[in-house]
DNA sequence: TGTCAAACGATAATAATTATCGTATGATAA
DNA sequence: TTATCATACGATAATTATTATCGTTTGACA
């Protein structure tokens, strides 16, 4: 069985722990940035995080929370959902297929629909959702990525 | 079965009667950028567009480029894999879980690992691959952006 | 407590994208 | 064909998202 669902409180103390573990400070600041994030279901962009923070923490500066948002990517505490935020990606092959996605130098292949079992829904999508297409993103490190000689900074070792 | 891939002037061919059909001028950069296109399957980003049709056409405006991809994808002739390339979105849930995405107001929903038939894949990763996670999205129109009020400048009507 | 590296706030710099504006050109019809 | 005109173009300014810098503050540990 997956491990269940802990309450905030239990969470914020997994991060005190995270923290000390892995030798960061554990400021005023980064743990209410925290829990702000453990509060919100809506994957809040940087922008939307530092509002909210500022409700709690007035004086907070925007630069401190793109900083600690990329401590925690980094820590592993956080995932990014938007891999490409950077830039733009296109594709013009129209066609229904699937991606593979290096999260490091973010390069991205293509698969084909007939290379995966088919996505099959087990229950209704949200009253009134559209359903537009399915894209299936496989994240990891390509294999010039994986390469020993490129892992000192790898994301997850 | 699925359509057979169509080749390069076929395409170009499809991509001019489209163009008249939707009252968009069959301009020279038009063309020479929609078969930059064509020709890549690394999906590129619009300054790796520019560099390879300044090749062809060194003076082109990295403006027009901007602008005829985003015409091109409100065309339907290109997708974005980038969803959320406008900024940086953050998540929390650290449980292996997917994604329901609204590709005109950004909103992103959780859902669970088992909503879905798990994703099996039928072939080998590309040799060095290594597999971190992975992600579906499912795309389309949210209750608020499909309903009849906001569909003046729908995605696919 | 005192020390010090790490983190902070303020702010400047950079990168990606969009908007503006005067000129050029593709589409249409005389 | 050529004249007309809306659309698209190139140049460039403006905006937005993100990162870097730098002097000051603070959490961790002796």
């Amino acid at each position: 069985m997956p491990r269940v669902t802990m309450d905030i409180p239990e969470k914020m103390a997994e991060f005190s722990r995270l923290c000390t573990q892995r030798g960061l400070a554990l400021t005023h600041q980064r743990q209410i940035i925290y829990r702000a994030l453990l509060e919100t279901y809506d994957h809040p962009n940087p922008e939307m995080v530092y509002e909210r923070v500022r409700l709690e923490l007035p004086n907070v500066s925007l630069g401190t929370v793109y900083k600690n948002l990329k401590t925690f990517l980094e820590a592993g505490l956080l995932r990014e959902v938007s891999v490409h935020h950077e830039a733009m990606r296109m594709d013009a092959n129209t066609e229904p297929h699937h991606h593979l996605v290096c999260v490091r130098c973010k390069s991205i292949m293509d698969i084909g629909v007939g290379d995966l079992d088919p996505v099959v829904l087990r229950r209704r999508l949200p009253r009134g959702f559209r359903l537009q297409r399915v894209n299936v993103e496989i994240q990891g490190l390509c294999a010039a990525c994986a390469s020993p000689a490129s892992l000192e900074s790898s994301v997850e070792g």
